[in-house]
DNA sequence: TTAGTTATTGTATAAATAACAATATTTATT
DNA sequence: AATAAATATTGTTATTTATACAATAACTAA
């Protein structure tokens, strides 16, 4: 048993990796930069960085991000936490994932910093990343479907407002399923949902009506009674 | 915007807080210890200390339980992270929260090291703890009722063989719910449970049939058919 | 006007949920 | 041995939810 001054324990490094979830065009889209820094430079990864240290982690994750790709303003979760000691070619660096949901088209992105690229690409077409980002990105997406099934998150990823299609089409994606349509609009019938009188335009064909999500109503449920969202 | 060096990042510490539960007379415990060290010399607290500069994280988590609690062999899995700057006195140290499930009557648990006692508590009634200990219970808690309704882990809580009864309390205790007993036995009808020819001992009153988990069964189920543990 | 395409609603059946009643099996007591 | 007390276990019924598939409606493009 070897035993370790108190101080040498301070040797390690902290970052935070986001994975930004948009959608668009039916499927599951992932944010990611291209590298201009060693190590891996010039391969894509998912944003992220070092922490300051006294930086709060959450706060750390938004600035990160900005720096980036500036992308502001928009609400970070915490996911895993990954340590393997060899995951840095350069030291010890735990890293925290963070996710957040957006709508695409509401977010400007741009490369910044030592970001190269930013580019959106669906997630089931994410090349080969740096570090273990691939394990961090999957790690992260497992969360999102488990989060689909029991929050309305899907309305993050979905325009303000969305046709029922759009919807059945996110969770199609998601879980790698076809469903039926009928039995999907009765299963969505307990969530609460502002039916407009607005429709799709420039489709080829009859225009489905335009969702939205009632949120003021889905408090209410929730504090009152004993609704529970279930997908 | 300032700048900092890559070297100057290296001032962090890593911690690991491990919360172990079990399950005993119908009630949720977790396993404390009392702290024979500054800081928070003589409180409870949940086991955990900082983690070797190159040690996997899931590995430190079983040492630092071992050593404080001589508690072997068990699952740890991976809760939340809790990184404000301000967390601990004494210089900026991230934790991660691990958690175990465990069958008390199994496990031999002894104050070692630094702690200086170790006991079962029942999750309604833990005291004020070290750091933010409280907070890192009440995420974890939080957690373990979000698994226990998709995953079969109240198995690993019950003992090897046990009641329905007790399997219902178990769920009633986590959710603070009282549930029917007719109902409950027709909604785990699809649970894949072994029935022995066995009975409840030394109660005054008709003894209960035992079963166990069938997680062959289960694994099975899991692989082939679209089954999905579900409570 | 009509064919093509997608949106939306309906119908019938099976399965799951929930509330409550009834019966069975054991221990403790007379 | 008979009976009360306590808990285990199974049944019954009505209601809601899920599933498969059919039918109808609304729009575009030709």
């Amino acid at each position: 048993m070897y035993k370790i001054a108190f101080n040498d324990f301070f040797t390690y490094s902290f970052s935070l990796d986001s994975v930004i979830f948009g959608f668009r065009n039916g499927e599951i889209n992932v944010l990611l930069i291209k590298r201009a820094l060693e190590p891996f430079k010039n391969m894509w990864a998912i944003p992220g960085d070092l922490v300051y240290p006294d930086e709060d982690l959450s706060i750390a994750a938004e600035r990160i991000l900005f720096e980036l790709t500036k992308l502001n303003n928009v609400e970070l979760h915490q996911a895993q936490t990954f340590g393997h000691p060899k995951r840095h070619p350069q030291g010890r660096v735990i890293t925290s994932a963070y996710f957040a949901l957006v709508r695409i088209e509401e977010f400007h992105v741009e490369a910044s910093s030592w970001a190269e690229e930013v580019k959106w690409v669906p997630f089931h077409e994410i090349p080969e990343l740096a570090f273990d980002h691939n394990l961090i990105l999957n790690s992260t997406f497992e969360l999102l479907k488990k989060k689909l099934t029991y929050e309305p998150i899907c309305f993050d990823l979905l325009p303000k407002r969305f046709t029922l299609n759009e919807m059945q089409q996110l969770y199609e994606y998601a879980f790698g399923v076809e469903m039926d349509k009928a039995n999907f609009r009765k299963k969505i019938k307990p969530i609460p949902l502002i039916s407009h009188d607005e429709k799709q335009i420039n489709v080829k064909h009859r225009p489905a009506k335009l969702f939205s999500f009632n949120s003021e109503s889905y408090e209410k449920l929730t504090s009152t009674e004993s609704y529970q969202f279930k997908m």
